[in-house]
DNA sequence: AATTAGCACTCACTCTCTTAGAGTGCTAAA
DNA sequence: TTTAGCACTCTAAGAGAGTGAGTGCTAATT
């Protein structure tokens, strides 16, 4: 292996991404960056495909990267554009446009966005809210027998369900309740408030609360909807008008979507590259997926992914993406100066 | 036009949605119900398709039926399979297992179990929480100067957002502005709770209750929300798994759907076919929508819809339909017994 | 007048065969 | 070590030919 092999695989990288057909060798020899004659390159890239990094359709076609091929290119030869300052710009205020608001919405619109700049689907995997405290919990009368609880987290996370008990409440048992409830459940994190922790709480009860054992349920299936990484998806479209993807597959990674929680939720720093043909949960053939981590305050609190070919542009798509981690790691990160505040409060 | 070429265009409506080849006629006379020879058959066909009732993708290939062809066979011909008793039975299971809860998870059981069952897409336009009442305004302080501003209406619809305003308020400041919205929120129907309506709510409160207009503008937002048709979707990727759909058109038809609220708006009864090729806001080629309303005691209040290829089994799937919005419309204008006990409660 | 048998005709589909061209691999010369 | 030259390979595209399902029309039959 020697510094022109490695420019030449670039080379062929770079050019299969541009056009989508194999490239021969007399493509490679007119390049103004290489100055060797096509025979010399034949010979290198017949090198190059005994390493296992380009392979050949058949016999008298040209060559295009093997995942091995995109994997050195993209580990150590691919020069990552950098974003114009104008970009950046743009990029910034897409993210404000209203999304400081909560977390979730930030995330939703870098989601979109990143989407519709990759012209890939976009999939961003947020356990946040588990790391985030519940700041407060209500239960609010919604008719004959119906009681609304709400659980708000210092994140700035909503969830709300209807329950229904055998009886009305009176003034004071609902009173009483609320306070047992604040006391119990206010201020401990989403990930404290576990199903045993529940199962304790209802034990705990004296015995006339305990026809409100489905309030309790209630707020044990929010606080499980909190917990569990939530994956969502933008411009999945966009993968049906990829020529190279298989129609079908992508249908059914769709409909399968939500395995993807295991592949995104694996603990790694920087950018991973995951091929569709070398992983059980991913399998559309000749995509990748390139993932990133975002932290909050220093801890991995999801990943952000973009989904596309394999023939993707990995040089312009990878600093997109790190781009917007690192934006979604900074304001998430600071706007929690609240979070205190939020049981100051009360 | 006579009964002989009805029963040939049905015979062929029929095979040709079977099958999805084009029928020939000698297929058509071997039929027991076809009485002549293939022949008078191909005199027949020739005719119905000289009135725009078939056609051939070339001369020597068989008739398969067009837009009229179907909308004839629909209209006049074919005969509604019933569902068996143990059918209805497992039905009505299915939409009980949960649904009995509220009218929305009611609605979006039956809109599943419909794309389950026809194998299509379901699509379902709920205006219902227009017509129900607003029960309970919450204000709820949720951090620092966050506030979450609830509904919760008659339906069992629930809505929440955070609002940001200015100062933290006080608890009498709370409560006063809670009672205020109390008094002239609750009671009203969401129909009523209009732009305007909010905008002279603002007008009559007094001066130091302006700080708090974010979130009369929040509840604004809310019943905005709830006025306005959601269109739900289910069994989407169906579509995809459709040999005569085009990927790319389905894929445009989902990033759009929203234009179909148009379509299920309209105002009619019973059921409704249309087919892709000659509608503007709904042009997947050769695929077709079947609506119906439903009602709430008597009123329509939605349209629950079934989008698959025009090449479909209409007999089999219509009656599925009408089973569904009758028993919604069933369900939703019993279950409203609540209504007056939502707010005889407080 | 309506129906049917018979037959020529049409046209998509499938095969096979051919050709053109891009690209390779190898050899021998520079 | 690099390059020019050349034979070789294999695909993609196109041309013809054969097949068969199905039609449309005509003339005979009921």
């Amino acid at each position: 292996m020697n510094e022109r092999k490695l420019k030449i695989l670039a080379a062929v990288v770079e050019e299969y991404v541009r056009t989508g057909e194999p490239v021969g060798s007399k493509t490679i020899a007119a390049m103004p960056q290489i100055h060797v004659s096509a025979a010399t390159v034949r010979n290198d890239m017949a090198s190059l495909e005994q390493m296992g990094l380009l392979e050949h359709p058949h016999t008298s076609a040209g060559r295009m990267p093997t995942i091995g091929g995109y994997r050195l290119y993209i580990e150590k030869l691919m020069q990552p554009a950098s974003l114009p300052e104008e970009e950046r710009e743009r990029l910034d205020e897409m993210l404000a446009e209203q999304g400081a608001m909560t977390e979730e919405l930030l995330i939703e619109n870098a989601t979109t966005a990143l989407a519709e700049l990759t012209q890939c689907a976009a999939v961003v995997s947020d356990i946040s809210p588990r790391f985030s405290v519940i700041s407060r919990v209500e239960v609010i009368p919604a008719g004959r027998r119906m009681y609304v609880v709400l659980l708000i987290t210092s994140g700035g996370a909503i969830k709300n369900k209807a329950c229904r008990l055998e009886f009305d409440l009176t003034d004071e048992q609902l009173a009483l309740f609320s306070q047992f409830l604040a006391e119990n459940i206010e201020g401990i994190s989403v990930e404290e408030l576990s199903e045993e922790r529940m199962a304790q709480l209802t034990a705990a009860m004296s015995a006339y609360m305990l026809s409100m054992a489905p309030l309790v349920q209630g707020i044990c299936e929010l606080s499980r909807d909190l917990r569990q990484r939530a994956l969502m998806f933008r411009g999945e479209q966009n993968l049906f008008s990829c020529e190279e993807l298989d129609k079908m597959e992508v249908v059914h990674f769709i409909e399968h979507k939500d395995e993807l929680a295991g592949l995104l939720d694996d603990s790694f720093s920087g950018i991973r590259v995951v091929f569709g043909e070398d992983n059980d949960h991913f399998v559309i053939g000749n995509s990748s997926m390139i993932v990133s981590k975002y932290r909050k305050k220093g801890h991995n609190v999801g990943s952000l992914g973009v989904i596309g070919p394999m023939r993707l542009d990995y040089a312009k798509v990878i600093p997109y993406l790190e781009y917007f981690s690192q934006k979604i790691s900074d304001l998430i990160s600071e706007e929690n100066d609240d979070d205190s505040g939020a049981r100051r409060r009360r």
